[in-house]
DNA sequence: TTGTATGCGTTATCAC
DNA sequence: GTGATAACGCATACAA
């Protein structure tokens, strides 16, 4: 079903056909009518691959798809999130996957240059910091999830990790918390160091003691589980923990036992607010990321660059929202209610 | 860089260029060096569009990405695997999303008649079969991760469920307990029921009893909690479930409590071997499918469907593996050396 | 307002 | 063994 069989059966020239779709003030109406019926009747649509090839763009925007590692809460909803909101704007989500560094690279070279996409999107901003570069070196459009480290070498949306802290400390300060560990990756990472500050600035707002109350450590249970241990050990020891993930956060509310009462010994916040977090008891509280906004955004950061080439890198950020959960497991606070904390 | 600059740069026609790259036996070696190394040289990589356009294919095949929903825990793995397995195939993973099965429906023919895609993978065969039945009637490829309701429709793969929850049910008799009960969905979907019939065969050979056993509920976690309450006060109580998902084993060990051991006073073993399943304490054991076995299986029908159009449909049905985890969190069994149980 | 001509980059067919 | 030509389906500049 081509452009051409529909302008014969309308009984116009196929360029007029093309107008109809592309043009439509430039042809009469009653024209256009007739036009549109025979595109409906024998249901054209027109083929993308020609589109493609005459437009030298793909519509379709890249993301490496890594291995699935730990909780790995977001990606599938972060993938949804993206795929709705390219759709949304006429494009498609390409997945591809690539073993090591050098493959990855490959993999958006050749990407770019057969023309399969017009632009990527990058999630694990943190381990991989090359491909930003070589986009930035070769006008790829591109929008990471996460702040890079080279704020200049693309657009980014990212999760203010410090203010999800913050909040988790400020919930278990309201229910009656003073001694609050943090549990959490060593510092050396972006994200890790974000939220390691947004809690140690949270407890110095409420003139809380912080001294020797972070905990450091990979998310292997047995360590988790051994510096919670650790903590609770302390001569005056945390009664609760703002983790920096669920992973922390449930390996540690575990790892510390249940108290007289049968209650957990600790309270514990978490971070990703994975589906889990629901399901344990008591409920979990946790950190919410705004997944579905950070798409959004990332899309519309993206499309601007499709539009117009060379555009100036664009930073935003997001606030999370905590979901706090009582002991019968309701919800309270208002996830999905955040709004752009900056826009810089 | 197009063919036509290679070809000048090597001294050829451009034509010759692309038979170097089609058909290297119809050109002379001293030629076609000389046209490898300029297009080395050059880095030329065919335009995609183009021939996509000239092969009326796109190498791309199509995925409906659901919103999450549960645990969600398949949904990444398989989509890395399934990414993984199509590059080495040439071909890319197309993420599109639909919020009605309407919208859904229009989307895969979109997808189709303008050339997007060559085919489909579909994974929640469960609820929508609809579209099956359109690919069907419309000739167009693809391949279901989970054995259809109409077995003719299309070519699918499927883990064997029943043969899951016998490992369970083994796993459970050898460690010594003869109550087991069934934590699942109510009757009346595939996998469930699947899930549900190993149970009690397996309770059969072991001349188990399964009366009054079989608990059934929507995932929701006061539902299962209060079953697995209701389950664990029966006269004659079950001291362990084998459960049909890893939400209904770990909401069930919580619920049951523990002993005066401080152990769970059940053991339970879910199903898909979530990531959080080794974070519980006592770690949990579950069933895990092999995803990895199912992407590559899912790809091989599909090409053949690409290949030859028409081709008969064809089943594979696969083994999953318990992945038994002791209290030290050790796992032991063999996940990932699972075979086809069959094929038909 | 409508139609004509051309090119996008590739591959296939067929002469040479 | 090599090269000219055509065609894939669409969109744009330009002429009518």
């Amino acid at each position: 079903m081509t452009i051409s069989e529909v302008a014969e059966a309308a009984g116009v020239s196929r360029q007029t056909v093309s107008n109809v779709l592309n043009a439509p003030d430039r042809v009469a109406p009653a024209t256009a009518d007739r036009v549109r019926r025979a595109i409906e009747e024998l249901g054209y649509r027109p083929n993308r691959a020609a589109r493609n090839l005459r437009e030298r763009s793909s519509r379709c925007i890249g993301f490496k798809i890594a291995p699935p590692t730990g909780l790995n809460t977001l990606l599938d909803r972060f993938l949804h999130a993206l795929a709705d909101n390219a759709e949304s704007a006429g494009h498609h989500l390409l997945l591809f996957s690539a073993a090591t560094v050098e493959e990855e690279l490959a993999a958006y070279e050749e990407l770019i240059v057969t023309g399969t996409v017009d632009g990527f999107v990058h999630a694990d901003v943190e381990t991989i910091d090359e491909r930003l570069e070589w986009c930035d070196r070769n006008g790829i459009p591109c929008v990471s999830f996460g702040r890079p480290k080279s704020p200049a070498a693309c657009s980014w949306v990212d999760v203010d990790g410090a203010a999800g802290l913050a909040q988790s400390v400020d919930y278990l300060v309201a229910r009656g918390h003073r001694r609050i560990a943090y549990l959490g990756w060593p510092e050396g990472q972006r994200v890790g160091d974000q939220r390691l500050a947004g809690w140690r600035s949270a407890m110095r707002r409420h003139r809380l003691d912080t001294g020797g109350l972070a905990g450091a450590c990979s998310e292997d249970v047995a360590e988790v589980a051994a510096v919670a241990r650790r903590l609770r050990a302390l001569p005056d020891p945390p009664t609760a923990f703002a983790c920096g993930s669920d992973t922390f956060a449930i390996v540690a509310r575990q790892a510390t036992g249940t108290g007289a009462d049968g209650h957990p010994a600790i309270e514990v916040v978490g971070y990703d607010d994975s589906p889990v977090a629901a399901l344990m008891t008591p409920p979990l509280s946790s950190v919410r990321q705004p997944i579905d906004e950070v798409a959004r955004h990332v899309v519309r950061l993206l499309l601007r660059q499709f539009g117009a080439p060379g555009h100036a890198p664009e930073g935003v950020m997001l606030r999370p929202e905590l979901v706090g959960r009582d002991q019968a497991g309701r919800a309270h606070g208002t996830p999905g209610k955040t709004e752009p904390a900056a826009e810089q």
